[in-house]
DNA sequence: GACTTTTAAATGTCAGACAAATAAAAAATG
DNA sequence: CATTTTTTATTTGTCTGACATTTAAAAGTC
Protein backbone atom coordinates (compact mmCIF):
# COMPACT_ATOMS: atom_id res chain seq x y z
CA UNK A 1 0.00 0.00 0.00
CA UNK A 2 1.66 3.27 -1.32
CA UNK A 3 0.83 6.67 -2.04
CA UNK A 4 2.01 8.81 -4.63
CA UNK A 5 3.87 12.14 -2.75
CA UNK A 6 3.78 13.69 -6.41
CA UNK A 7 0.10 13.71 -6.87
CA UNK A 8 -2.28 16.56 -6.81
CA UNK A 9 -5.18 14.82 -5.09
CA UNK A 10 -5.75 14.98 -1.69
CA UNK A 11 -3.79 12.81 0.49
CA UNK A 12 -7.02 11.24 2.43
CA UNK A 13 -8.49 10.18 -1.30
CA UNK A 14 -4.92 8.73 -2.37
CA UNK A 15 -4.86 6.37 1.36
CA UNK A 16 -8.52 5.93 0.76
CA UNK A 17 -7.53 3.94 -2.73
CA UNK A 18 -4.66 2.59 -1.91
CA UNK A 19 -6.48 0.77 1.05
CA UNK A 20 -9.74 -0.21 -1.17
CA UNK A 21 -7.28 -1.48 -3.96
CA UNK A 22 -5.27 -3.70 -1.01
CA UNK A 23 -9.47 -4.56 -0.29
CA UNK A 24 -10.26 -5.11 -3.93
CA UNK A 25 -6.94 -7.61 -4.67
CA UNK A 26 -7.71 -9.38 -1.94
CA UNK A 27 -4.58 -7.97 -0.14
CA UNK A 28 -6.86 -7.36 2.89
CA UNK A 29 -9.50 -10.41 3.70
CA UNK A 30 -12.82 -10.17 4.89
CA UNK A 31 -12.45 -9.39 8.64
CA UNK A 32 -9.25 -8.51 8.71
CA UNK A 33 -8.03 -6.17 11.18
CA UNK A 34 -6.14 -2.84 9.39
CA UNK A 35 -3.35 -1.48 11.43
CA UNK A 36 -4.16 1.57 13.77
CA UNK A 37 -4.40 4.33 12.64
CA UNK A 38 -1.42 5.79 14.35
CA UNK A 39 0.57 2.66 12.84
CA UNK A 40 -1.24 3.82 9.33
CA UNK A 41 -0.13 7.36 9.74
CA UNK A 42 3.35 6.29 10.36
CA UNK A 43 2.79 4.20 7.32
CA UNK A 44 2.10 6.57 4.91
CA UNK A 45 3.92 9.74 6.67
CA UNK A 46 0.67 11.74 7.36
CA UNK A 47 -0.98 13.06 10.68
CA UNK A 48 -3.67 10.97 12.22
CA UNK A 49 -6.50 13.16 11.08
CA UNK A 50 -5.28 12.67 7.66
CA UNK A 51 -5.65 8.94 8.03
CA UNK A 52 -8.80 9.45 9.64
CA UNK A 53 -10.62 10.63 6.96
CA UNK A 54 -9.25 8.11 4.32
CA UNK A 55 -11.33 5.87 7.04
CA UNK A 56 -14.38 7.97 7.12
CA UNK A 57 -14.46 7.68 3.35
CA UNK A 58 -13.83 3.87 3.73
CA UNK A 59 -16.97 3.43 6.38
CA UNK A 60 -18.77 5.70 3.78
CA UNK A 61 -18.36 3.28 1.05
CA UNK A 62 -19.20 0.04 3.77
CA UNK A 63 -15.78 -1.34 3.19
CA UNK A 64 -14.32 -0.78 6.59
CA UNK A 65 -15.92 -0.84 10.16
CA UNK A 66 -14.65 0.53 13.44
CA UNK A 67 -14.82 -0.68 17.07
CA UNK A 68 -13.60 1.28 19.88
CA UNK A 69 -11.51 -0.33 22.68
CA UNK A 70 -8.30 -2.25 23.58
CA UNK A 71 -9.37 -4.91 20.54
CA UNK A 72 -10.60 -2.28 18.46
CA UNK A 73 -9.80 -0.74 15.52
CA UNK A 74 -10.89 -1.10 11.78
CA UNK A 75 -12.04 -4.18 9.95
CA UNK A 76 -12.63 -4.51 6.28
CA UNK A 77 -16.31 -5.56 6.26
CA UNK A 78 -17.96 -8.17 4.08
CA UNK A 79 -20.17 -6.35 1.96
CA UNK A 80 -23.96 -7.49 2.40
CA UNK A 81 -26.38 -7.72 -0.54
CA UNK A 82 -28.51 -5.26 2.37
CA UNK A 83 -26.09 -2.86 2.37
CA UNK A 84 -25.21 -3.43 -1.68
CA UNK A 85 -28.79 -2.19 -1.96
CA UNK A 86 -29.22 0.37 0.34
CA UNK A 87 -26.15 1.90 -1.82
CA UNK A 88 -28.04 0.91 -5.00
CA UNK A 89 -31.19 2.17 -3.40
CA UNK A 90 -29.59 5.81 -2.35
CA UNK A 91 -27.48 6.03 -6.22
CA UNK A 92 -30.59 5.56 -7.91
CA UNK A 93 -32.67 7.73 -6.08
CA UNK A 94 -30.25 10.69 -6.22
CA UNK A 95 -29.78 9.69 -10.34
CA UNK A 96 -33.16 9.95 -11.05
CA UNK A 97 -34.09 13.02 -9.02
CA UNK A 98 -30.81 15.23 -9.90
CA UNK A 99 -30.73 14.32 -13.92
CA UNK A 100 -34.16 15.03 -15.20
CA UNK A 101 -34.79 11.05 -16.35
CA UNK A 102 -38.40 11.20 -17.84
CA UNK A 103 -40.88 8.69 -16.06
CA UNK A 104 -41.28 7.27 -19.57
CA UNK A 105 -36.92 6.24 -19.13
CA UNK A 106 -37.15 5.08 -15.70
CA UNK A 107 -39.87 3.35 -16.43
CA UNK A 108 -39.16 1.41 -19.07
CA UNK A 109 -36.14 0.38 -17.60
CA UNK A 110 -37.86 -0.67 -14.35
CA UNK A 111 -40.68 -3.19 -16.34
CA UNK A 112 -37.50 -4.43 -18.49
CA UNK A 113 -35.60 -5.46 -15.52
CA UNK A 114 -38.35 -6.85 -13.88
CA UNK A 115 -39.60 -8.75 -17.40
CA UNK A 116 -36.46 -10.25 -16.79
CA UNK A 117 -36.97 -12.10 -13.58
CA UNK A 118 -40.34 -13.00 -14.34
CA UNK A 119 -39.47 -16.83 -16.14
CA UNK A 120 -36.84 -17.63 -13.30
CA UNK A 121 -39.89 -16.32 -10.75
CA UNK A 122 -42.56 -18.19 -12.57
CA UNK A 123 -40.51 -21.04 -11.96
CA UNK A 124 -39.07 -20.84 -8.51
CA UNK A 125 -41.03 -18.77 -6.34
CA UNK A 126 -42.02 -20.15 -2.88
CA UNK A 127 -45.25 -20.34 -1.63
CA UNK A 128 -44.39 -17.94 1.07
CA UNK A 129 -43.02 -14.96 -1.83
CA UNK A 130 -46.51 -15.96 -3.64
CA UNK A 131 -48.68 -15.43 -0.37
CA UNK A 132 -46.82 -11.88 0.28
CA UNK A 133 -48.02 -11.49 -3.51
CA UNK A 134 -51.25 -12.00 -2.91
CA UNK A 135 -51.35 -10.24 0.10
CA UNK A 136 -50.05 -7.13 -0.92
CA UNK A 137 -52.67 -7.53 -3.56
CA UNK A 138 -55.47 -7.94 -1.17
CA UNK A 139 -54.45 -4.61 0.67
CA UNK A 140 -54.52 -2.80 -2.70
CA UNK A 141 -58.03 -2.84 -2.51
CA UNK A 142 -58.74 -1.50 0.44
CA UNK A 143 -60.30 1.51 -0.11
CA UNK A 144 -59.36 4.03 2.38
CA UNK A 145 -55.80 3.13 1.48
CA UNK A 146 -53.57 6.71 0.97
CA UNK A 147 -51.55 7.28 -2.25
CA UNK A 148 -48.50 6.59 -0.17
CA UNK A 149 -49.25 2.94 1.49
CA UNK A 150 -50.93 2.33 -1.95
CA UNK A 151 -47.30 2.62 -3.74
CA UNK A 152 -45.19 0.80 -0.98
CA UNK A 153 -47.12 -2.12 -1.01
CA UNK A 154 -46.89 -1.94 -5.00
CA UNK A 155 -43.19 -1.67 -4.45
CA UNK A 156 -43.33 -4.90 -1.92
CA UNK A 157 -45.42 -6.98 -4.70
CA UNK A 158 -42.88 -5.93 -7.08
CA UNK A 159 -40.25 -6.52 -4.47
CA UNK A 160 -41.96 -10.31 -3.92
CA UNK A 161 -41.83 -11.03 -7.66
CA UNK A 162 -38.12 -10.24 -8.20
CA UNK A 163 -37.21 -11.96 -5.18
CA UNK A 164 -39.09 -15.00 -6.33
CA UNK A 165 -36.23 -15.37 -9.05
CA UNK A 166 -34.23 -17.11 -6.09
CA UNK A 167 -31.11 -15.01 -7.21
CA UNK A 168 -29.53 -12.31 -4.56
CA UNK A 169 -27.88 -10.97 -7.29
CA UNK A 170 -30.92 -9.71 -9.69
CA UNK A 171 -33.01 -9.30 -6.16
CA UNK A 172 -30.17 -6.41 -4.98
CA UNK A 173 -30.01 -5.28 -8.98
CA UNK A 174 -33.60 -4.92 -9.41
CA UNK A 175 -34.87 -4.33 -5.92
CA UNK A 176 -32.71 -0.95 -6.11
CA UNK A 177 -34.50 0.09 -9.45
CA UNK A 178 -37.74 -0.60 -8.78
CA UNK A 179 -37.42 0.99 -4.92
CA UNK A 180 -35.44 3.98 -6.59
CA UNK A 181 -38.69 4.47 -8.67
CA UNK A 182 -40.72 5.32 -5.64
CA UNK A 183 -40.51 8.63 -5.49
CA UNK A 184 -41.35 9.16 -8.84
CA UNK A 185 -44.35 7.03 -8.26
CA UNK A 186 -45.49 8.72 -5.62
CA UNK A 187 -45.74 12.10 -7.63
CA UNK A 188 -49.11 10.48 -9.47
CA UNK A 189 -52.44 10.05 -7.30
CA UNK A 190 -54.26 7.19 -8.69
CA UNK A 191 -58.32 7.25 -9.15
CA UNK A 192 -60.09 4.73 -7.45
CA UNK A 193 -60.82 3.29 -11.30
CA UNK A 194 -56.57 3.31 -11.65
CA UNK A 195 -56.18 1.17 -9.16
CA UNK A 196 -58.69 -0.81 -9.55
CA UNK A 197 -56.89 -1.74 -13.19
CA UNK A 198 -53.49 -2.05 -11.67
CA UNK A 199 -55.02 -4.51 -8.80
CA UNK A 200 -56.53 -6.45 -11.79
CA UNK A 201 -52.97 -6.91 -13.99
CA UNK A 202 -50.96 -7.21 -10.19
CA UNK A 203 -53.64 -10.93 -10.09
CA UNK A 204 -52.87 -11.26 -14.01
CA UNK A 205 -49.54 -11.68 -13.08
CA UNK A 206 -49.91 -13.07 -9.62
CA UNK A 207 -51.96 -15.81 -11.18
CA UNK A 208 -48.90 -16.66 -13.94
CA UNK A 209 -46.61 -16.65 -11.44
CA UNK A 210 -48.85 -19.53 -9.39
CA UNK A 211 -49.10 -21.69 -12.92
CA UNK A 212 -45.47 -20.85 -13.52
CA UNK A 213 -46.56 -19.14 -16.54
CA UNK A 214 -43.05 -17.01 -17.36
CA UNK A 215 -44.20 -15.88 -20.62
CA UNK A 216 -47.50 -14.94 -19.08
CA UNK A 217 -46.35 -12.88 -16.42
CA UNK A 218 -43.73 -11.00 -18.46
CA UNK A 219 -47.20 -9.62 -21.12
CA UNK A 220 -48.31 -9.55 -17.64
CA UNK A 221 -46.13 -6.54 -17.12
CA UNK A 222 -45.89 -5.03 -20.30
CA UNK A 223 -49.79 -4.11 -20.01
CA UNK A 224 -49.09 -2.83 -16.63
CA UNK A 225 -46.38 -0.87 -18.20
CA UNK A 226 -48.47 0.40 -20.78
CA UNK A 227 -50.71 1.18 -18.23
CA UNK A 228 -48.93 3.17 -15.61
CA UNK A 229 -47.48 5.19 -18.58
CA UNK A 230 -50.90 6.33 -19.66
CA UNK A 231 -51.87 7.00 -16.23
CA UNK A 232 -48.72 9.07 -15.71
CA UNK A 233 -49.30 10.83 -18.87
CA UNK A 234 -52.74 12.34 -18.05
CA UNK A 235 -51.71 13.43 -14.55
CA UNK A 236 -49.05 15.08 -16.55
CA UNK A 237 -51.60 16.45 -19.08
CA UNK A 238 -53.73 17.39 -16.16
CA UNK A 239 -50.73 19.11 -14.25
CA UNK A 240 -49.92 21.18 -17.29
CA UNK A 241 -53.30 22.57 -18.67
CA UNK A 242 -53.88 23.98 -15.01
CA UNK A 243 -51.03 25.58 -13.98
CA UNK B 1 -30.12 20.23 9.68
CA UNK B 2 -29.91 19.11 12.89
CA UNK B 3 -28.45 15.97 14.57
CA UNK B 4 -29.49 14.07 17.74
CA UNK B 5 -27.01 14.68 20.66
CA UNK B 6 -28.04 11.36 22.72
CA UNK B 7 -27.56 9.44 19.81
CA UNK B 8 -24.76 6.92 19.87
CA UNK B 9 -23.36 7.19 16.31
CA UNK B 10 -20.57 8.97 15.48
CA UNK B 11 -20.82 12.77 15.30
CA UNK B 12 -19.66 12.35 11.83
CA UNK B 13 -22.19 10.15 10.61
CA UNK B 14 -24.87 11.82 11.72
CA UNK B 15 -24.02 15.05 10.37
CA UNK B 16 -22.86 13.16 7.09
CA UNK B 17 -26.55 11.50 7.18
CA UNK B 18 -28.30 14.81 8.34
CA UNK B 19 -26.45 17.12 4.81
CA UNK B 20 -27.08 13.45 2.82
CA UNK B 21 -30.89 14.06 3.69
CA UNK B 22 -31.06 17.28 3.41
CA UNK B 23 -29.72 16.73 -0.54
CA UNK B 24 -32.24 13.78 -0.78
CA UNK B 25 -35.21 15.91 -0.16
CA UNK B 26 -34.26 18.57 -1.98
CA UNK B 27 -33.32 21.07 0.46
CA UNK B 28 -30.07 21.49 -0.93
CA UNK B 29 -30.05 21.43 -4.64
CA UNK B 30 -27.21 21.00 -7.49
CA UNK B 31 -24.48 23.32 -7.32
CA UNK B 32 -25.46 25.00 -4.53
CA UNK B 33 -22.61 25.38 -2.07
CA UNK B 34 -22.41 24.17 1.59
CA UNK B 35 -21.56 26.54 4.16
CA UNK B 36 -17.95 26.31 4.64
CA UNK B 37 -16.67 24.28 7.80
CA UNK B 38 -16.22 26.37 9.88
CA UNK B 39 -19.75 27.58 9.84
CA UNK B 40 -20.64 24.05 9.69
CA UNK B 41 -18.55 23.31 12.46
CA UNK B 42 -20.88 26.32 14.62
CA UNK B 43 -23.93 25.54 13.49
CA UNK B 44 -23.97 21.28 14.58
CA UNK B 45 -21.75 22.81 17.53
CA UNK B 46 -18.42 20.59 16.86
CA UNK B 47 -14.74 20.98 16.19
CA UNK B 48 -13.68 21.51 12.13
CA UNK B 49 -12.32 17.58 12.10
CA UNK B 50 -15.47 16.07 12.67
CA UNK B 51 -16.71 18.49 10.33
CA UNK B 52 -14.02 17.64 8.10
CA UNK B 53 -15.07 13.59 8.04
CA UNK B 54 -18.62 13.86 7.81
CA UNK B 55 -17.91 15.91 4.41
CA UNK B 56 -15.17 13.31 3.59
CA UNK B 57 -17.77 10.52 3.89
CA UNK B 58 -20.17 12.30 1.53
CA UNK B 59 -17.63 13.33 -1.24
CA UNK B 60 -16.54 9.05 -0.73
CA UNK B 61 -20.19 8.65 -2.33
CA UNK B 62 -19.88 11.53 -5.03
CA UNK B 63 -22.47 13.60 -3.25
CA UNK B 64 -20.16 16.68 -2.61
CA UNK B 65 -17.19 17.99 -4.51
CA UNK B 66 -14.92 20.60 -3.16
CA UNK B 67 -12.82 23.19 -4.32
CA UNK B 68 -9.96 25.25 -2.32
CA UNK B 69 -9.49 28.96 -2.02
CA UNK B 70 -11.30 31.99 -1.65
CA UNK B 71 -14.48 31.09 -3.05
CA UNK B 72 -14.37 27.31 -2.70
CA UNK B 73 -16.39 25.02 -0.61
CA UNK B 74 -18.05 22.00 -0.26
CA UNK B 75 -20.76 21.89 -3.63
CA UNK B 76 -23.39 19.37 -3.86
CA UNK B 77 -22.11 17.29 -7.12
CA UNK B 78 -24.86 16.06 -9.57
CA UNK B 79 -24.25 12.49 -9.46
CA UNK B 80 -23.59 11.51 -13.34
CA UNK B 81 -24.46 8.22 -14.84
CA UNK B 82 -20.92 7.87 -15.26
CA UNK B 83 -20.04 7.98 -11.17
CA UNK B 84 -23.07 5.86 -10.72
CA UNK B 85 -21.92 3.38 -12.81
CA UNK B 86 -18.25 3.04 -11.42
CA UNK B 87 -20.18 2.72 -8.06
CA UNK B 88 -22.19 -0.23 -9.10
CA UNK B 89 -19.54 -1.31 -10.69
CA UNK B 90 -16.95 -1.58 -7.57
CA UNK B 91 -19.98 -2.23 -4.98
CA UNK B 92 -20.94 -5.23 -7.40
CA UNK B 93 -17.06 -6.83 -7.89
CA UNK B 94 -16.45 -6.56 -4.13
CA UNK B 95 -20.16 -7.96 -3.70
CA UNK B 96 -19.58 -10.94 -5.88
CA UNK B 97 -16.00 -11.37 -4.71
CA UNK B 98 -16.64 -11.03 -0.72
CA UNK B 99 -19.65 -13.28 -0.66
CA UNK B 100 -18.82 -16.61 -2.41
CA UNK B 101 -21.59 -15.96 -5.39
CA UNK B 102 -21.22 -18.83 -7.67
CA UNK B 103 -20.77 -18.82 -10.90
CA UNK B 104 -24.03 -19.92 -11.54
CA UNK B 105 -25.88 -17.45 -10.22
CA UNK B 106 -24.07 -14.21 -11.15
CA UNK B 107 -24.39 -15.49 -14.93
CA UNK B 108 -27.83 -16.25 -14.54
CA UNK B 109 -28.41 -12.78 -13.36
CA UNK B 110 -25.77 -11.04 -16.15
CA UNK B 111 -27.77 -12.69 -18.92
CA UNK B 112 -31.35 -12.39 -17.48
CA UNK B 113 -30.29 -8.72 -17.37
CA UNK B 114 -28.88 -8.67 -20.99
CA UNK B 115 -32.21 -10.36 -22.09
CA UNK B 116 -34.13 -7.92 -20.65
CA UNK B 117 -32.38 -4.93 -23.13
CA UNK B 118 -32.06 -7.22 -26.23
CA UNK B 119 -35.76 -6.12 -27.50
CA UNK B 120 -35.18 -2.27 -26.78
CA UNK B 121 -31.17 -2.98 -28.10
CA UNK B 122 -33.00 -4.32 -31.24
CA UNK B 123 -35.39 -1.68 -32.33
CA UNK B 124 -33.54 1.65 -31.39
CA UNK B 125 -29.63 0.76 -31.69
CA UNK B 126 -27.29 3.24 -33.89
CA UNK B 127 -25.34 2.30 -37.19
CA UNK B 128 -22.92 3.20 -34.69
CA UNK B 129 -23.39 0.94 -31.67
CA UNK B 130 -23.89 -2.21 -33.96
CA UNK B 131 -20.65 -1.10 -35.92
CA UNK B 132 -19.07 -1.91 -32.71
CA UNK B 133 -20.10 -4.49 -31.89
CA UNK B 134 -19.24 -6.15 -35.60
CA UNK B 135 -15.85 -4.68 -34.91
CA UNK B 136 -15.51 -6.71 -30.93
CA UNK B 137 -16.51 -9.68 -32.75
CA UNK B 138 -13.78 -8.62 -35.73
CA UNK B 139 -11.37 -8.54 -32.69
CA UNK B 140 -12.64 -11.90 -31.11
CA UNK B 141 -11.31 -14.28 -34.16
CA UNK B 142 -7.72 -12.38 -34.02
CA UNK B 143 -5.46 -15.32 -32.73
CA UNK B 144 -3.41 -14.38 -31.11
CA UNK B 145 -5.39 -12.35 -28.47
CA UNK B 146 -4.93 -12.99 -25.03
CA UNK B 147 -7.43 -14.69 -22.66
CA UNK B 148 -7.49 -10.95 -20.96
CA UNK B 149 -7.90 -9.04 -24.73
CA UNK B 150 -10.55 -11.46 -25.14
CA UNK B 151 -12.54 -11.14 -21.81
CA UNK B 152 -12.49 -6.89 -22.49
CA UNK B 153 -13.90 -7.37 -26.13
CA UNK B 154 -16.28 -9.38 -24.33
CA UNK B 155 -17.22 -6.91 -22.32
CA UNK B 156 -16.98 -3.90 -25.08
CA UNK B 157 -19.52 -6.62 -27.04
CA UNK B 158 -21.59 -7.23 -24.34
CA UNK B 159 -21.60 -3.52 -23.19
CA UNK B 160 -22.86 -1.82 -26.88
CA UNK B 161 -25.83 -4.04 -27.03
CA UNK B 162 -26.79 -2.73 -24.01
CA UNK B 163 -25.93 0.75 -24.40
CA UNK B 164 -28.01 0.40 -27.64
CA UNK B 165 -30.92 -0.05 -25.84
CA UNK B 166 -30.63 3.84 -25.63
CA UNK B 167 -31.94 3.54 -21.69
CA UNK B 168 -29.07 4.92 -19.86
CA UNK B 169 -30.64 3.97 -16.95
CA UNK B 170 -30.86 0.57 -18.16
CA UNK B 171 -27.05 0.70 -19.02
CA UNK B 172 -25.84 1.94 -16.06
CA UNK B 173 -27.65 -0.89 -14.18
CA UNK B 174 -26.56 -3.52 -16.38
CA UNK B 175 -23.35 -2.47 -17.73
CA UNK B 176 -22.35 -2.89 -13.79
CA UNK B 177 -23.32 -6.20 -13.21
CA UNK B 178 -21.71 -7.38 -16.87
CA UNK B 179 -18.13 -5.62 -16.25
CA UNK B 180 -18.41 -6.92 -12.09
CA UNK B 181 -18.44 -10.44 -14.05
CA UNK B 182 -15.49 -9.49 -15.82
CA UNK B 183 -12.89 -11.03 -12.35
CA UNK B 184 -15.07 -14.41 -12.73
CA UNK B 185 -14.52 -14.36 -16.19
CA UNK B 186 -11.43 -14.11 -16.58
CA UNK B 187 -10.37 -17.13 -14.16
CA UNK B 188 -11.36 -19.17 -17.16
CA UNK B 189 -9.27 -19.74 -20.13
CA UNK B 190 -11.26 -20.25 -23.02
CA UNK B 191 -10.20 -22.76 -25.55
CA UNK B 192 -10.08 -21.94 -29.61
CA UNK B 193 -13.12 -24.23 -30.41
CA UNK B 194 -14.59 -22.89 -27.29
CA UNK B 195 -13.57 -18.75 -28.76
CA UNK B 196 -15.08 -20.07 -32.01
CA UNK B 197 -18.91 -20.83 -30.13
CA UNK B 198 -19.09 -17.67 -28.22
CA UNK B 199 -18.00 -15.34 -31.74
CA UNK B 200 -20.27 -17.81 -33.85
CA UNK B 201 -23.36 -16.55 -30.97
CA UNK B 202 -22.01 -13.58 -31.25
CA UNK B 203 -22.62 -13.42 -34.67
CA UNK B 204 -25.99 -14.51 -34.61
CA UNK B 205 -27.08 -11.96 -31.79
CA UNK B 206 -25.51 -9.02 -33.66
CA UNK B 207 -27.39 -10.46 -36.78
CA UNK B 208 -30.59 -10.61 -34.61
CA UNK B 209 -30.41 -6.75 -33.01
CA UNK B 210 -29.39 -5.75 -37.02
CA UNK B 211 -32.61 -6.78 -38.07
CA UNK B 212 -34.24 -5.42 -35.54
CA UNK B 213 -35.38 -9.35 -34.50
CA UNK B 214 -35.32 -8.92 -30.51
CA UNK B 215 -36.73 -12.22 -29.31
CA UNK B 216 -33.81 -14.08 -31.86
CA UNK B 217 -31.53 -11.82 -30.04
CA UNK B 218 -32.95 -13.00 -26.64
CA UNK B 219 -32.55 -16.23 -27.64
CA UNK B 220 -29.04 -15.83 -28.87
CA UNK B 221 -28.26 -14.70 -25.48
CA UNK B 222 -30.05 -17.99 -23.66
CA UNK B 223 -27.45 -20.02 -26.12
CA UNK B 224 -25.05 -18.12 -25.00
CA UNK B 225 -25.57 -18.30 -21.45
CA UNK B 226 -25.83 -22.25 -21.59
CA UNK B 227 -22.73 -22.35 -23.62
CA UNK B 228 -20.85 -20.29 -20.86
CA UNK B 229 -21.91 -22.21 -18.23
CA UNK B 230 -20.86 -25.37 -19.77
CA UNK B 231 -17.19 -24.67 -20.69
CA UNK B 232 -16.97 -22.93 -16.68
CA UNK B 233 -18.30 -26.05 -15.40
CA UNK B 234 -15.48 -28.53 -18.05
CA UNK B 235 -12.87 -25.29 -16.15
CA UNK B 236 -14.09 -26.63 -12.70
CA UNK B 237 -14.07 -30.15 -13.22
CA UNK B 238 -10.61 -30.55 -14.58
CA UNK B 239 -9.47 -27.96 -11.75
CA UNK B 240 -11.23 -30.14 -9.36
CA UNK B 241 -9.79 -33.29 -10.58
CA UNK B 242 -6.00 -32.16 -10.89
CA UNK B 243 -5.23 -30.40 -7.43
C1' DG C 1 -6.76 50.45 -19.11
C1' DA C 2 -3.73 46.54 -18.39
C1' DC C 3 -0.79 44.37 -15.46
C1' DT C 4 1.10 43.19 -10.92
C1' DT C 5 0.80 42.77 -6.03
C1' DT C 6 -1.65 42.23 -1.95
C1' DT C 7 -5.18 40.43 0.78
C1' DA C 8 -8.77 37.59 2.51
C1' DA C 9 -11.20 33.35 2.65
C1' DA C 10 -11.48 28.70 2.16
C1' DT C 11 -9.81 23.93 2.25
C1' DG C 12 -5.74 20.77 3.30
C1' DT C 13 -2.58 19.25 6.77
C1' DC C 14 -0.29 18.84 11.09
C1' DA C 15 0.68 18.35 16.24
C1' DG C 16 -0.79 17.38 20.60
C1' DA C 17 -4.15 16.60 23.93
C1' DC C 18 -8.09 14.53 26.36
C1' DA C 19 -12.47 11.61 26.49
C1' DA C 20 -14.66 7.30 26.12
C1' DA C 21 -14.97 2.57 25.25
C1' DT C 22 -13.26 -1.95 25.70
C1' DA C 23 -10.85 -6.12 26.77
C1' DA C 24 -7.15 -8.11 29.09
C1' DA C 25 -4.40 -8.29 33.16
C1' DA C 26 -3.97 -7.66 37.98
C1' DA C 27 -5.72 -7.42 42.44
C1' DA C 28 -8.97 -8.15 45.92
C1' DT C 29 -12.41 -10.96 48.06
C1' DG C 30 -15.07 -14.89 49.61
C1' DC D 1 -9.07 -21.84 44.45
C1' DA D 2 -12.80 -19.48 42.09
C1' DT D 3 -15.06 -15.30 41.50
C1' DT D 4 -15.53 -10.66 41.42
C1' DT D 5 -13.67 -6.15 41.24
C1' DT D 6 -10.22 -2.91 39.98
C1' DT D 7 -6.65 -1.37 37.28
C1' DT D 8 -4.35 -0.69 33.07
C1' DA D 9 -3.25 -0.39 28.30
C1' DT D 10 -4.92 0.23 23.75
C1' DT D 11 -7.73 2.21 20.35
C1' DT D 12 -11.09 5.17 18.33
C1' DG D 13 -13.73 9.67 18.93
C1' DT D 14 -13.33 14.52 19.57
C1' DC D 15 -11.34 19.06 20.45
C1' DT D 16 -8.11 23.09 20.11
C1' DG D 17 -5.04 25.69 17.69
C1' DA D 18 -1.90 26.40 14.26
C1' DC D 19 0.18 26.72 9.64
C1' DA D 20 0.27 25.69 4.47
C1' DT D 21 -1.81 26.09 0.07
C1' DT D 22 -4.96 27.56 -3.24
C1' DT D 23 -7.87 30.84 -5.30
C1' DA D 24 -10.39 34.91 -6.56
C1' DA D 25 -11.18 39.45 -5.63
C1' DA D 26 -9.36 43.93 -4.22
C1' DA D 27 -5.77 47.23 -4.25
C1' DG D 28 -1.97 49.19 -6.18
C1' DT D 29 1.19 50.47 -10.12
C1' DC D 30 2.70 51.69 -14.63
Amino acid sequence: MKIDPNSSADLSAQIAQAIKDAIIIGELIVDQRLPSEAELADHFQVSRPTVREALKRLAAQSLIRTQRGATGGAFVNRLSFEDAHAQQVTTSTLLLSMNAVSFETACEARYALERACAPLSAKRRSADQLATMRAEIFRQTQPNLSDEAFCASDVAFHRALVDGAGNPVLSYQLAGAVEAMQPLMNMITFTARDRASIVALHSQIADAIDQGAGTDAAQGLTKLETETLRMAQKVFETRASKP
